[in-house]
Formats: structure tokens, sequence, C-alpha cells
DNA sequence: TAATAGTTGTGTAATAATAACGCAAAGGAG
DNA sequence: CTCCTTTGCGTTATTATTACACAACTATTA
């Protein structure tokens, strides 16, 4: 039996001006960022830990998935500490209403974290692409309004690899429906048409997972 | 800062008799089962302790993961406890050498098992598939001298499906080759070539993680 | 207003992967 | 020798994937 302390990371990840982002908090007068945690309590579970984090951000996310464990001996020097991490995904939009200072990162551009913060990250984003090629996590970031183009650029990062915009489409076209409208934002060249998914069987991937 | 124990619980898979089987041990007298498992003690990560509990079966395993850690409040009600579970795939002839009571379980005849150990298997056996059907994984039960039919009876067992035999050599001939030996095991007919797989890039499932 | 640059929308043909199918060969049991 | 069980083998049809080029729409610039 060992006495330690149980800390509970949330990795809250996004989509923000087609970029996958992570939401990061930052102390007053630091240099360095952290995610959102939150000490586990004698009474609660680590999934109630985590949604009670959520809860601070007047979240009410669709998934809530364990990344990892953290547990190296000297992770924290003060006392012992083990660190569960999660993640979710979240639409941008359900941020509005916050008390909190926080800040939105591209995933590729993590800045300096504190502690072993930039390992969980990083371990969390590969389970954040897992998670993103199954279409119902997919639709969290994509509720409706939005363009094949930026449908394919998440694909293409989560994938790291170029997709045919043909093919692409052809895979798509038949889980959309065009609402009618067009992307009023300029993008420089022909304005795409909007679609929002069908009410279809979404829980599954159409492209695989690479290993 | 809470006080509580971190439990270690190992599940340790093997192939038996052309059956999936986890170990498992029983206390004198108990009529109970249970995990392998180990208490953290303060000087140790959680791999390193999963890797304590295969050294006591004088295992040497290719792969070990984590699978999930459970917390509910009430699951020890004697003292907060919070279990880290891991996963192993071992061959069966590492085991020949122990110094424990043990016995294999077939991962579709569970019996009664003590705590909440039950979940903690059913949340393992679906880790167990996922990762058996990366090529890597599946060498560790099957390294040497197997049978076409029994590679396939484990894919069906994993995948919960029927697979055609012919399509199923096709897919597998390119990656093994022919030993020259026979089966020996009478099964009643035909006895099967034996195979070993090729030194190529295993890295891969063959098949598509069903979700 | 014409030319240009940037972005989106569309179809077809070649190739590869998967699914569906029946029968002969090898051994064991009677 | 017959019967039963299991293994080994090839072809065709279907489906999915890949590769590829040009026109349409908008904003910007000359």
């Amino acid at each position: 039996m060992i006495e330690c302390q149980i800390e509970v990371f949330l990795n809250i990840f996004t989509l923000d001006d087609e970029k996958l982002k992570i939401l990061l908090l930052r102390k007053e007068g630091s240099s360095t960022w952290r995610l959102p945690s939150r000490l586990l309590k004698i009474d609660e579970s680590l999934e109630s830990s985590a949604t009670k984090i959520c809860n601070k951000f007047k979240l009410k996310p669709d998934i809530l998935k364990e990344c990892h464990t953290f547990s190296a001996v000297n992770r924290n020097k003060e006392r012992r500490t083990i660190a569960v991490s999660y993640m979710t995904i979240i639409n941008k939009y359900s941020l509005k209403n916050y008390d909190f200072e926080y800040e939105l990162f591209d995933i590729n551009s993590i800045p300096k974290m504190a502690f072993d913060h930039g390992d969980i990250i990083k371990n969390a984003i590969s389970c954040l692409k897992k998670e993103l090629l199954n279409l119902n996590n997919l639709k969290i970031i994509f509720p409706a309004d939005f363009t094949l183009p930026e449908l394919q650029k998440v694909y293409e990062e989560v994938l790291n690899d170029y997709i045919d915009r043909r093919n692409f489409r052809k895979k798509f076209l038949p889980l959309v429906v065009e609402t009618g409208e067009k992307n009023e934002v300029p993008t420089g060249g022909r304005p795409a048409k909007l679609y929002r998914f069908l009410d279809k069987d979404l829980d599954r991937n159409l492209f695989n997972v690479i290993r």
C-alpha cells in the first residue's frame, strides 16, 4: 500500500480555423502551458473526475476516452503522483461561455509544456486520430454546414497522407446531403457547397487505421 | 491528495489446444479464481510492476499493453483501490517451468471470478482481439510449425465470423513457407501441411478491426 | 474589362481486393 | 474397400481502390 495522489488530465480537442487544436491553460505569469487537470478525490471515479473537468468548461462531451496511465516514479519530484489521461472531442462553439482563460493550439505546434504534459499530449493526439476515423466522432466537429474540402483536410492530417479529391468525394457523397447553400467565407476560389451528414449508420471508419 | 493503493492486473493470454486461453490463479480452498496481480510499490512504475508479475511466471513477453484503469469508488470495500490492467500474449511453452499453481481457461468459459476480475478480463479480451489482428502478435502464438486451419480458427474466433478456407489461404500463402512436414496429430482427416512465417514486414493487419 | 491565380466540381478506365463457389486428395475408422 | 472427416486447390463475379484532366466559379490584378 502506498500513499499517492492521482492526477486526472483532460485533452480537449476541437476543430478551429480548419485545424485540429487542443485546449491548454497557463498559470498567471508562467512561461509554460498545462493541460486541464484535477486531483482525484476519495469519493469519485476517474471517469467522474474527468467529467468534472468538462463541467468546469461547461462541456457535455459526446465522447470521453481513457488514453493512458503515466506512472514514472519521478514524474513528480515532490510526491508520488500517477496520472490518468483522458481525451474528448468537442465542437468549438460549445466553448462560447467560459470563465477561464484558455488558448487553442494547433496539435502540430504544441508550446512548451509544464512537467510531462508534453508526453501526455503526444499520446493523446494519437488517440485522437484513431477516434476521428470513426464517422460518429468526426460528426462532433462537423455537425452541419461543412464543405467537402474541409472534411478532406482533416482526413489528410489524421492519415498524414494526400487524398485524391475525386476519390474522396466518391466515398463521402453517399453519406451527406447538400444544404443548398454555399460557403460564404471567401477562399480565393470557387465557393464550396455546404453539406451535412445524413442520419445513417455512421459508427464505422471509411479509412483504415494505420498502425 | 488521497491515500490509496494501486493494484496491477496482468491478463496472460495464450493458445492452448487450438483455443485462446487466459491464465488464472486460485487461492487454496477458494471457490473463485483471480487474475495475477500485484500492489504497486513506491519505487516502481506500473509497467515495471506488471513486468515483475511476468517474472514470477518466468515470462519475457514480447508484448505488454495497458488495457484500462478501473476506479469505481466501491470496487474494494476495505480501502480505496485503483486497478490498472495489462495484457500480454505468450507462447504456451514458455510456461513450462513454474512454481505456481495456475490453470488456463478458454476465454469463452471464464469461471466465477473474485471481485471485479470478471469485468477486467472482459475488457482485456477485447484488447487481446485487437492485438491478435497484428501479424507480429499473432506470430507469438504461432512461432513455427503451425497449420493454416489452426491459424484460421484463431481468426474466426477473433473476428467472430466464418472465413472461407480458400480465400483465407490466398491471403496467407504469400506470408508463410512450408516446412515440408505434415501435422502428426490426427485430426480425423487429411493431415495439414506445416508452415512458418517468412521474415517479412509483419507489422500489419490482414483483416480490419471491427469496431 | 480582360487576364490571372486559386479553389471547387465532375467522370472514366485500369487495377487490386474481396466474395462466392465445387471437387479432388489424404488419412482414420469401421 | 467404403465411408466420413479434413485439407488443398482454381476460377469467376463483384466490389473497392487508384490514377488521372479539364471545366466552372470567384477574387485579384493589370
